[in-house]
DNA sequence: CTAGTTTTGTACTGATCAGTTCAGAACATC
DNA sequence: GATGTTCTGAACTGATCAGTACAAAACTAG
């Protein structure tokens, strides 16, 4: 037996998954790849298989951070605060102007990325990507019962807000001033909040 | 002098336009667009000096065609009406089921695909694209300023339109069934002329 | 220190990419 | 139909792509 350690993969699978969501799947060559993860071609292939499956598995990482993400607002604060948070959670950080560029606020989700990127590429990553968003506007319907929405209202509310978060996630790859994207999250929740009371 | 005419370069145009918007910027290969225009190499580089020269040219058409598309549902129909059916054009056609599949409907909007797609990789074309879309967000605006909102009012949801907007083009290429795409859009704007009222 | 196993850097493969070149085909003019 | 100009098909270029092969390096166990 030797070398027992090899390098620390969960955090060159996270390299790679900033890397993906920054510049996208098609745009990220191996070559980059390798190296933002610090690591060889060899053991590169001997630990991911290939480069698609290693973009499965930061799309896998991302889905459960994201979940991960929505339990830990719904933790602190009720229901809906919880949503709102989630979606300005991005934009906590300044952004728009010097050294905050290339924030991760700017890159808006990777799931939605890879439903846009991959459309009419490969449908197999869109449909894993598609699921997790489905996944997660189950999660906004929970939490919007959770608040006293009827189930019917709570799911017609629900898809409304998966809307609005693809929205977000592409209106933060314009550069836009921030607040540009962030009036209009207020506006939507201002509209949702009322149609709960 | 000889041959005057070469091809039929608008049709030729529009025919990557479709290539483009269906497959993305990347994922079209020169050689596939050759195929879709019906044209050699020497003519396409005689005609549109380059692949990236071309997707402008595109992507400029789309948005004029985008412009356009909004002004006659205007010139027909009430502002809210013409925006509601703006949002809901893409899908009167059938999809989601046997030979309606791979219409139009499915591939979003060329802007929004453009954004995403090129967004940490080619960031002119984000900004050209962007900047379509600001026009458009002013047409949503003027559109809800005709129908009585207030000039704040109005600035306020048209931002929020563009999110739903964009939101709109990222769940049509998802491959969900048509009705998962309508429904909040009507939800949408079912609050949105609560507000206006 | 040696033997045995695993990891890794580097050079390579074949495919494909956007873009160029140029001889010859296609046309108008006369 | 010959001449002159323009356009185009097909072969080519160099770069880059994802993925492979392999020998040398790095390490543990004995």
């Amino acid at each position: 037996m030797a070398r027992p350690l090899e390098f620390n993969r969960p955090q060159a699978v996270n390299k790679a998954l900033v890397l993906f969501w920054h510049k996208g799947y098609q745009a990220a060559s191996l070559t980059d790849l390798l190296v933002a993860m610090g690591i060889g071609r060899s053991s590169f292939y001997a630990a991911f298989i290939d480069k698609r499956s290693l973009y499965i598995e930061c799309l896998d990482l991302f889905a459960a951070r994201t979940v991960k993400l929505l339990r830990r607002f719904r933790a602190k604060v009720p229901p809906v605060d919880a949503l709102q948070n989630f979606f300005q959670r991005s934009f906590v950080a300044a952004r728009g102007t010097g050294a905050a560029r290339n924030s991760r606020s700017d890159w808006g989700c990777l799931l939605v990325n890879t439903v846009l990127e991959m459309a009419g590429v490969d449908e197999d990553l869109v449909a894993r990507a598609s699921r997790y968003l489905g996944n997660v506007q189950g999660i906004f319907q929970a939490y919007l019962q959770e608040a006293g929405a009827s189930r019917a209202a709570a799911e017609e509310l629900a898809a409304l807000l998966m809307l609005v978060n693809e929205g977000v996630r592409v209106s933060s790859r314009r550069r836009l001033p921030k607040e540009q994207v962030l009036k209009p999250v207020s506006t939507a929740f201002a509209l949702i909040r009322r149609a709960i009371a």
